[in-house]
RNA sequence: GAGAUUGUAGCUCAGCAGGUUAGAGCGUCGGAUUGUGGUUCCGAAGGUCGCGGGUUCGAACCCCGUCUUUCUCCCCA
């Protein structure tokens, strides 16, 4: 028999961490529910002609496949075998687990189109899988939660998405944060102020390393993706913008020949003049001509969310996409999200110490188990202790009371009730506080009362 | 997918240039205390040295492969 293991970049999740997880994800789930986005929930396994094309080629290696069931090599010629490996596993596999939540929602929407009501605004909590290297703070399997409007282009669901990124952040504890906003369409208008129409795709990724890398290499990794020096230079301004205090004069007189880059800044500015408009408490967003997010379907905002102070990877990424649905025969279909990422925002917390205290107490009230005729005395205690609204249980063996105390006090349990021969003969029942050691006798109704007043404070009974 | 790094008791780690029966602290369990936890004292249990192969008279230690950990690149929540 060998030692049991789990897949790599794969986590339990014990007591103490679900009360944690918890925490955030009811934080976040109350967040998007106040704003007027509802519930859904897609399967575990997509088909892979669903996903595969959506997340670019690196995106395609990254998907889990899943083998088909049954004799799935059974139909494969010699000449498979022999051919490209990679090819293969087409033949063998046909579906995958779900790589994000925003392919699987255009799925649903496009194969729903006719019964939803537009704009449809839906959340979506639930695990995704990455078949990435693990690093800090990159897992194989997380949670993501997406908030998504599709059916209208109203940069009201930017604006709002500003403010619910900030609410739920707050709400969490997270205070010191940076919502980076960024628009494709300015990046657009960039390359071809600079010559190089069409070549956005991998403009933007190198200039979103320019933070990490610097000018030099940003500008030398241009050269090697094809751009001329003759473009670099006429990039130069863009390496000053990030230092600016106010970019957007600057910038609309860089791309004023450009209509796509002047839009984008449109649709930039609009975003901010309507955050103000809602009167959001010292905003925390901050343009950032460098954010270009790899992922191939933004078209319009960009949007991406820094925890300060801690060294991991964003914690929310989104922004508007305007032809998803396009790839599943749907064309015109605007959409805007963000997703956060709940194991990112765990690790966040744990490392600024954020977490509230208090949240780990699961039983309130434990019964101590003496003997037989104890335990049967005990049990519409327990029911009553429950009925008041209190996480109640007996210790299930009548073993030492030093081994039930010992349970207790490992559990956290701050109430123990403490039932014996003396206890059942009077009516008196010994109520020990596990804290301070105090122990009190008292009739049934008035321990009920007591533990109630005791614990209101903490806990929401 | 490329490169580096880690793996010894439940946990954190020792283990002297390859040399007999692999150690400690914490934790666990039992007892001191047959109805009183968190302190103390006494005692005990617990290890295929990640896994598989190789070199050697002899491997936890050296070599190869594999899995795993952490990190960089790539990409991302």
């Amino acid at each position: 028999m060998s030692k049991p293991s789990l897949p790599r970049g794969t986590r339990d999740f014990g007591p103490e961490q679900m009360v944690k997880r918890t925490f955030i994800l009811t934080t976040i789930r109350s967040t998007f529910q106040r704003f007027g986005f509802q519930p859904l929930e897609t399967p575990t396994l997509e088909n892979l002609s669903v996903l595969m094309g959506k997340y670019g080629d690196e995106g395609d290696q990254l998907l889990f496949k899943v083998l088909n069931s049954g004799d799935f090599a059974g139909k494969l010629t010699p000449e498979d075998w022999t051919a490209d490996s990679k090819q293969i596993t087409t033949k063998i596999a046909e579906k995958g687990l779900r790589y994000d939540l925003t392919v699987p929602f255009a799925r649903y929407v496009v194969m729903n189109r006719g019964t939803l009501p537009f704009p449809f605004k839906r959340f979506q909590i639930q695990p995704v899988w990455r078949a990435d290297r693990p690093q800090k703070g990159r897992y194989r399997e997380f949670y993501q939660c997406d908030a998504d409007v599709v059916g209208t282009d109203s940069l009201l669901c930017e604006a709002e998405i500003v403010l619910m990124l900030h609410e739920s952040l707050r709400a969490l504890g997270i205070a010191d944060f940076t919502v980076k906003i960024n628009n494709r369409k300015i990046l657009t208008g960039i390359a071809e102020t600079i010559g190089a129409a069409g070549m956005e795709g991998p403009l933007c990724v190198a200039i979103d390393k320019l933070d990490k890398i610097g000018k030099e290499k940003v500008i030398q990794e241009l050269h090697e993706r094809g751009f001329t020096p003759e473009n670099t230079q006429k990039l130069d301004p863009i390496f000053n913008l990030s230092t600016e205090e106010q970019p957007f004069d600057l910038l609309r007189n860089w791309l004023a020949d450009s209509e796509i880059g002047r839009k984008g800044l449109d649709e930039l500015e609009e975003i901010w003049t309507l955050v103000e408009g809602f009167g959001l408490n010292s905003p925390q967003m901050q343009f950032d001509v460098t954010l270009a997010r790899g992922l191939s379907y933004y078209t319009g905002a960009i949007f991406e969310v820094k925890a300060n102070g801690v060294q991991i990877g964003s914690i929310s990424g989104g922004g508007r996409y305007d032809n998803l649905t396009g790839t599943f025969g749907v064309p015109g279909l605007s959409g805007v999200g963000i997703s956060l990422g709940v194991d990112r925002i765990y690790d966040v917390m744990e490392e600024l110490n954020l977490f509230p205290e208090n949240q780990s107490i699961t039983t309130h009230l434990m019964l101590t188990n003496f003997d037989r005729e104890a335990e049967l005395y005990g049990l519409k205690i327990v029911k009553a202790a429950r009925e008041a609204g209190l996480n109640t249980e007996m210790y299930p063996d009548a073993v030492k009371l030093k081994k039930q105390l010992d349970y207790a006090d490992r559990k956290q349990i701050p109430f123990v009730l403490l039932i014996g021969s003396s206890e059942i003969e009077t009516g008196l029942l010994t109520l020990k506080n596990m804290k301070t050691g105090e122990q009190t006798k008292a009739s049934v109704n008035e321990i009920l009362k007591l533990v109630k007043a005791y614990l209101e404070p903490q806990i929401n009974i």
